[in-house]
DNA sequence: AGGAATAGGTCAATCTTGTTGACGTATTCC
DNA sequence: GGAATACGTCAACAAGATTGACCTATTCCT
C-alpha cells in the first residue's frame, strides 16, 4: 500500500465514525422527542442509570459541560420525576443521583434501540469483532477523564 | 454470560462511543478555534476535500442538515476564500465545490491530528483489529445517506 | 412555447445547547 | 474561624440548528 493509499485508508474510516455516530443517536433522539427531553437528558439518565449515587461533580466530569451546562437539564429531570437526589451521608454538600421507576423505564426504553441496533450488528458480523471494535473504542476514550467510570459501568 | 451481564457488555460499549467520538474532535475543535470556524466547517472541508466537485445537494444529503443551515457556513469558507464553486457545465443549476489552496492547507492541518490518532491507535491495536472495528462502524454507516459517498471518498 | 420541477440562495423567527462570569449558600477541612 | 469544596442560579451571549416563506435561474416535460 502506498503512502496516499493508506492515508485514503484513514480517511475513509474518520468518515464513518461520523456516520456511525449519527446512527447511533437517531433513534433515541426521536423516542426523546415525545418526552419533550433532548440528548443531554438521555446522556444523564445513561450515566445515573448505571452509576446509581453518582453525584453532580461526577457527572460533569463524565460528561465535559460546565456546571450551569448539567444545571438546567438535572433541574428538568427532577422536575419530570425522572430522577432523585439525596445527600451523601458523611458529606451533606454532595448530592448522589438516583433514578426514579419511571425514569428507569424511560431509560429503558431510550437505550433499548441502541441496545438492539449493536445487537443486530453482532450478530452479523460477529463476536469477535466486537471485540476488536470494542478496543480500538477503548483506546479511543482512555483519554477521556469520564472513561474511569466505565469499569463500574 | 447471563442477559443482564449481556446487556451490561452492550451498555458499555454505548458508553465507550460517546466518549471515542469526543476523542475524534477535541483537537480538530482547537485547531478549528484559530481560525474562527467550528465543527460544521471542518465537516463541510473534509468532505469537499476527498470529493472535489461534489454539489451543494449532495453536500446536504451527506451532512443531513437543511439547507439553510449549510448556506451560512458555505459562505463564511467561501469569504475566507477555502471553498470556490463553480456550476456544472452540463446543469448550471448546480454548483460544484472545490477546495482552494489554502482551504486544502487547512483541511490537512484539521485532519492530521486525528489521522495521527488513528494511526497511533491502530499501531497498538493492531491491523486486524482496525479492519473488525472498520466492518462495525460500516455497519453503523449503512443506514445513513450519506453512505453512498464513502466508495469514491 | 410554457408550466412544473429542480438547484440554489436568503430573510426571519425561534430553539437548544453550550459558554463565561459573577454571586450565594451550605458544609467540611484545617 | 477562614479557606476550600459542592452545588445552585442569574445574566449575557454565541453557535448551530430548525421551520416557513419567498426569490432567481435553469432544465425537464408535454
Amino acid at each position: 500500500m502506498t503512502a496516499s493509499e493508506h492515508e485514503h485508508a484513514l480517511y475513509k474510516k474518520i468518515a464513518l465514525f461520523f456516520f456511525a455516530y449519527r446512527s447511533l443517536n437517531e433513534k433515541p433522539d426521536r423516542i426523546a422527542e415525545k418526552y419533550a427531553i433532548q440528548r443531554v437528558h438521555h446522556r444523564i439518565l445513561f450515566f445515573i442509570g448505571h452509576l446509581p449515587g453518582l453525584s453532580v461533580n461526577e457527572l460533569l466530569t463524565i460528561l465535559e459541560v460546565t456546571k450551569q451546562a448539567l444545571n438546567v437539564p438535572l433541574r428538568q429531570l427532577r422536575e419530570k420525576n425522572y430522577i432523585t437526589t439525596d445527600s451523601d451521608p458523611h458529606d451533606k454538600r454532595i448530592k448522589r443521583l438516583h433514578l426514579t421507576g419511571s425514569g428507569s423505564e424511560l431509560l429503558q426504553e431510550l437505550t433499548a434501540v441502541q441496545m438492539e441496533q449493536l445487537q443486530a450488528i453482532i450478530d452479523k458480523v460477529g463476536a469477535s469483532h466486537i471485540a476488536a471494535w470494542t478496543k480500538v473504542m477503548e483506546e479511543y476514550a482512555e483519554e477521556r477523564p469520564g472513561s474511569k467510570y466505565l469499569d463500574s459501568l
